[in-house]
DNA sequence: ACGGACATGTAATAAGTTACATGATTAT
DNA sequence: ATAATCATGTAACTTATTACATGTCCGT
């Protein structure tokens, strides 16, 4: 029976068939385009990577640079399981809101403060939507929709958030 | 310096403005309520109650029942521990959308794998949709407007996703 | 009073975050 | 050449999930 991965672990196996690459490349590559939607730290890469290696899905690919630098490759098993687990269920989605959390317990805050945290997430939100569209605008990922779908999902979420701030939550206070 | 308190210990002793519970209580309610958009699992109730007791957040409350049921109630200090937990900065918002991470690596999938995916979780979000608009309809949130507040997050985002799904991931497969 | 379901808590494991150590690189 | 910064990996700690153990209650 193969090893299970878990999506960390699956993620960084999807990635190295862009070719072999450090622990360090793998975090800022992935970083740079799944981190909007699929958070990991440098910790958990180099952890996942040393068990995918234990478990032979990837391997040590020439010798080591500065520091213990060492890129990775695929192994075949590791190409397998990477095809079953990218297959496999959706996960549930963890649901953690912490605005929704504030606002939950509205009763409870100093008078202003919800006002307050409601227009400093707003202006977050508002400095991540205008990212997302600049890079849309740009239209750099003509050639990759799926991953222009991802994005897409990034505005109508931010537009959604900031909407419930303007129509719903803001209403709240006065 | 009074001790600091994560999210999940933060939620307990708001709960426990209610009045005296117990960590199975506190799990039940905290899961009909907030559970929508902040999980708490029973193990993290019990450590974090554990915590609290032995910071003095919390006390026991009279003789435990079968098991070791004990109820806890909130002490002065617990108090203004929550008071200013409550009205801290938001924390950042954890990401992790597996819908996404399956959308993202779409070209590794089988044919037609993606199309089941989406529309297995486009059912559930519809589901989840329809049990919001029921509490809705139903009115019991009349008096809360905070918490009606919350309900209309779901409902949005519930359609957000259903919305992505139809206009923009369903079409990239045809 | 026995068997099965449910309630309740705890222990084991996995995942995620933060803080740390140290080797390279760059600027003065 | 030295200091300052950045790159890189690791270790310590916290949080979250899953599996387990056992007690209680209910129907027969």
């Amino acid at each position: 029976m193969p090893p299970a991965v878990n999506a960390t672990a699956g993620t960084i196996l999807g990635f190295l068939h862009d070719g072999p690459a450090t622990g360090w490349d793998l975090q800022q590559r992935m970083a740079r385009s799944v981190g909007n939607f699929w958070n990991t730290t440098r910790s958990q890469v180099y952890r996942e990577l040393g068990a995918l290696e234990r478990d032979g899905l990837v391997e040590r690919d020439g010798e080591p640079g500065p520091h213990d630098r060492s890129p990775f490759r695929l192994t075949r098993p590791g190409r397998a399981v990477f095809r079953r687990w990218v297959a496999r269920d959706l996960d549930a989605e963890p649901r953690r809101v912490p605005v929704l959390l504030a606002t939950f317990f509205a009763d409870h805050l100093p008078p202003g403060r919800l006002a307050e945290l409601l227009d400093d997430h707003r202006a977050e939100i508002e400095a991540e939507l205008a990212v997302y569209l600049d890079v849309k605008e740009a239209g750099v990922l003509a050639g990759a929709p799926a991953i222009a779908a991802t994005l897409e999902y990034g505005i109508r979420n931010a537009e959604m958030v900031i909407a419930w701030i303007d129509d719903v939550a803001r209403p709240l206070i006065d």
